[in-house]
This record gives structure tokens, C-alpha cells and sequence, in this order.
DNA sequence: CAAAAAATTATACGATCGTATAATATCTTG
DNA sequence: CAAGATATTATACGATCGTATAATTTTTTG
């Protein structure tokens, strides 16, 4: 029995203006095409839109291009990690830098920004999620993750140093409370993102100052 | 050309003292045992291993039985993540009543445990996050979550309750309080269990004191 | 001990999966 | 404008997936 030919879902890369039937691109345009459509797929599917054909489908390729730029699909899921987590962060960092610029005005910044919907939404844990799992799983993406999560924690870091050394606040050791801060506001995300219901963004950011009443009053010293 | 007949992958399942091929037990027993296996499929291959087939070979059964005793897939992962998450505050709490019986000694308990290898372990943090990603897409197994996460939180605040109470701690919402210490555990759970080299265990544990020392400050009032 | 009940196996079907290979189309360059 | 470089498509292969169906085996029961 032949085989039968299989659909490609195939459905866009319009050359749009030439007659050709694709477009030829950039090496790195296209691989950036392919990550911002990988994350599309996740958000979409879960880890079930981890996959060659969904992914070309959703980029409006064939799958073979994932193969000729990627080698294989491992390799475009830790680039499309990279992409998120740095604008995650970048998004996050320029709230800060647009805020009243004293060091309580850019924590409040970063905690509001936190609560808000480029964070606190649950299509965005959703790809955390997937990325997670794979960390597990994958020392060549456990490595980016490290990485990422290193930039965080620093940033936090530079944020609460600010701040106590601004109100002279006794800290013992300010790496782990920046470490206690970004857990508590990883949790929460966690925890709202699971079951909205729980509890309101608001209380989430209230929850925050009283974390940082708890530095304030010498909690960490 | 003949299709091929597949291979089950079979190994178990041995009746053991008897002539027969296979042993029938309780509908609850293959359930359980089904829901074990699975568990331990996805410790070792994360979201892969929630298949019919490679649940239903460590069980040394063959793929049908799956669909006979849960009608589809996602019923069982939805059976299994109930036991994972009832054994897992069971045994939490397990420890706690075996401790000293003041508020200190029973909240210093369930820190400890929290920050021991029952809970403090990559496969049991891989577990997890398979079964969030299945939460953020299935309604059923959200329930699921929303009843454990429920019993998790009431069990925190009950033991910050005896604490708050014994030495006259003023704390404004008790369950705003308990919902932040949780998310302080998950959120450090979550960061070590991705990177281990980013803290140790006895340092989350001095966190938590910290959270607590805040507390008694007043940060909650 | 025969017969009914139901737990279990056996098998099949159609989809989708990741990757490899060769053909083809587009674009750049001389 | 011809020709080379390579981005892209087209196609194939074997594996695994979830579920449905029917045959078989074990166990209970009358």
C-alpha cells in the first residue's frame, strides 16, 4: 500500500508583493521567526506544542527549515527560551528604569510590574512551565536557565541593596535576601497562576511591602 | 503489506505460586497500582513518560487495562496526582505531629521537612511540574489542584495561627499570611530544585526563619 | 462442577511524532 | 544574464501515540 502524503498545515511564508512561491531570509531573522512561533505553540498547547510540525505550521514554513537551522528541535527550544527570558526580564527592567528614580520609587516599580498582566498571566506560567520541565531534563537548557535566573536574582539584588543602603537597613546577607524576595514573588505567581481565585493581584503586592516591612524592622539583619 | 504487531512491551504481572498467566485483583487495587506506576514513569521521563503504553509496562500490564479501569488517559493522570499530593502533606504532617508539641516546635518541624529530601528533590519537583502543565489545561485536574492547594495553605495558616496566638503576635490576615510563608516555600523549592548550586538547604531553612522573625516584628499587623 | 461475571490480553486503526534525504526555488554575485 | 550558493520545499521512514473492539482467562457463584 502507497503511502500517503503527509499535510504540511503549511499556510504561510507569503512572499507578498514578487510572484516566487517563498521567501528566502536572514539565517538569523528566520531563527527568531521560528523561536517567537515555538512560544506561540507552547502557549497555545502546552508541551504538546513542542513539536516540528506544529511549529513550522505556525511559523508558515515546512518543517524541514527547523531541521536546516537547528539541527534539531532540542536546539530551537533552548533559543526560544532565551528569547523569553530575556525580554521577560528586559520588559521588567524598563518599567524600572522609567520609575521615579529614588530606590523605593524603582522596588515599587519592579512589584507593580510583577502584579501586572505581562507577568501575572497564566498563558505566560504556561510556557514557564514547559521550560521547567524540559530544565529537568536537558543539561544544555538547565544551563540557559542558570543564566536567566542568575540575571534575576541580581537584578533583585541591586534593587534591595539600593534600598537599605539608602534607609540604612541592616542586612546580613543581601544574596539571600534577594534569593527570599524572588521566591516569594515566584511563588505567589505560581499560586495565582494555578488558581486565580486564591487570592487578587493586590494582595499579592501588599504581601510584598510586608516582606519588606519585615527587612525595614531588621527581620534579615 | 500486513500492519505489524506491536510490541507491549510486557514484563510483569506474574501470578507467582500458581498455573495462571495473569492475576485478576480489585478494581481499587489495579487502580492504585496503575496510579504508582505512573507517578514513577514520570519521575523518570517527565512529561514522555505519561503514556498508555509505558504506564502500563511498569505495571507489568498490558496497555487495555488502562482503558478499563479510567475509560481515558487523563482520567488516571488526574487519579494519580491525587495520591502524589494527598501522601505528600500527609507525610509533611506526619512529621509535624510527631514533633514537639508547642506552636515553635510543630512550625519548626514542618520547616525542616519541608526542606528535606521528602520534599527537597528534583524528581519530586519534576513530578510537579508535569502535573501543573496539565492543570493549566485541563479543568478537572484543576479541581484536583484547587482541593490540594486548599488543604496545603489551611494547614500553614492553622500552625502560623497556634504561633500568632501563643505569643501574641498581631497579624492582620491570617490567611494573607499563611498564602506568603507558603509561597516563600514553594518559590525556594522551585529555585533549588532547578539549580542546586543556587543555595543550600540549610539556607532556605534560615529563610524561613527570617519570614518568621518578621512576622513576629509586626510586618503582617 | 458448570456457568456467569468481569478482569485481562490481543490486536488493529489512524494520527502524529523527529529526523534524514534529495529536489527545487530564490537570491546574490561576477 | 548566467551561475553558484543556499534557503526552502517535498517526501519518506520507522516509532510511538490514544483509543476501540473482540477474544481469552481467571475468579466467583449458584
Amino acid at each position: 500500500m502507497a503511502r500517503q502524503r503527509e499535510d504540511t498545515g503549511l499556510t504561510k511564508n507569503d512572499p507578498t508583493k514578487s510572484r516566487a512561491r517563498f521567501r528566502r531570509e536572514t539565517p538569523d531573522d528566520r531563527r527568531r521567526q521560528l523561536g517567537e512561533a515555538a512560544l506561540r505553540c507552547i502557549v497555545k498547547h502546552g508541551n504538546a506544542g513542542v513539536s516540528v510540525r506544529q511549529i513550522a505550521a505556525e511559523a508558515g514554513v515546512t518543517q524541514g527549515l527547523i531541521t536546516h537551522h537547528f539541527g534539531e528541535l532540542n536546539e530551537l527550544v533552548i533559543y526560544a527560551f532565551d528569547i523569553m527570558a530575556s525580554e521577560m526580564l528586559q520588559g521588567l527592567m524598563n518599567v524600572v528604569d522609567q520609575a521615579d528614580p529614588t530606590p523605593q520609587g524603582r522596588l515599587n516599580a519592579f512589584i507593580e510590574a510583577s502584579f501586572s498582566s505581562m507577568l501575572f498571566d497564566r498563558d505566560v506560567l504556561g510556557v514557564w512551565v514547559v521550560f521547567w520541565g524540559l530544565i529537568l531534563h536537558s543539561p544544555k537548557l538547565s544551563f540557559s536557565q542558570q543564566r536567566e535566573f542568575s540575571g534575576y536574582v541580581k537584578a533583585v539584588e541591586a534593587l534591595l541593596k539600593d534600598l537599605a543602603d539608602d534607609e540604612e537597613i541592616a542586612v546580613g546577607d543581601m544574596r539571600l535576601a534577594a534569593l527570599s524576595f524572588s521566591a516569594l514573588l515566584d511563588g505567589l505567581w505560581l499560586a495565582w497562576c494555578l488558581n486565580p481565585t486564591t487570592f487578587k493581584p493586590e494582595e499579592g503586592v501588599q504581601l510584598c511591602h510586608n516582606w519588606i516591612k519585615g527587612l525595614r524592622l531588621g527581620a534579615y539583619a
